[in-house]
DNA sequence: CTCCCGATAT
DNA sequence: ATATCAGGAG
């Protein structure tokens, strides 16, 4: 039942959490960034693309833009072009800059570290919040992506298809000392066995915790 | 719920 | 040639 958390799913959520650190004692975030701002924009990059073709992209971009500023200074068609392979460029063009404009504006050019603030800001929803909140700044948050979506909900530890309700279940379930590293080690398990498409299940590390294993014929 | 869009797997 | 991947805003 939604809502209802009981005690196996919390003790079954401990133990995927612990098997997958054993399995991914590496794992981190998988974007790559120097600063708070670098992870910003890299998160709002992120929507809708795979984190390595972001890395792609974000590998000359933020040569070419450091600041806020930067992005602000050039015309739109260049900043899309930039961002182009990332997919939604018009969009993330405008969110990026509409963005920066804010963080000038409202935060005196620097990145809040506040969840609430972050939420603020165009272009950025729960998850890239969540992102920055708690990789930048660490702030104990759950980023709840596609794959933490999939997979919370074949593991049986969530029953709803709503991210922000998802979240919420995710922290009653899992130690905050974990949720930060809860949504990376879910996220590398979503990328490298338990795809979208075909769930490798015969190679899954916590498949005796799922009640939606599958074995192949 | 619809729109925003390229990259890659099938 | 087409389905699927990967969030946020209106």
């Amino acid at each position: 039942m939604s809502g209802t958390i009981n005690k196996e799913s919390a003790a079954r959520a401990s133990k995927v959490t612990a098997a997958l650190k054993r399995e991914y004692p590496d794992a981190r975030c998988a974007l790559n960034y120097e600063t708070p701002f670098q992870l910003l924009i890299a998160t709002i990059l992120s929507a809708q693309c795979t984190d390595a073709r972001v890395n792609i992209v974000t590998s000359t971009l933020f040569n070419k833009y450091r600041t806020p500023s930067d992005f602000i200074a050039v015309p739109d068609e260049e900043l899309e072009k930039d961002i182009f392979s990332t997919g939604f460029y018009k969009q993330k063009a405008k969110s990026i800059k509409a963005c920066c404009i804010a963080l000038i504006e409202k935060h005196g050019g620097d990145v809040p570290s506040g969840f609430d603030d972050l939420c603020e800001l165009p272009g950025v929803g729960r998850k890239t919040a969540s992102v920055v909140a708690g990789n930048a700044f660490g702030f104990p948050s759950v980023a709840v992506d596609t794959h933490v979506k999939r997979i919370t909900n074949l593991l049986g530890l969530v029953e709803s298809q709503d991210p922000e309700k998802i979240e919420a279940e995710i922290k009653l379930l899992v130690d905050p000392n974990d949720w930060v590293i809860f949504s990376h080690l879910i996220a590398t398990h979503g990328r490298t066995v338990c795809f979208a498409r075909k769930p490798a299940c015969s190679q899954c590390v916590i498949s005796g915790y799922c009640p939606s294993v599958k074995y192949e014929k």
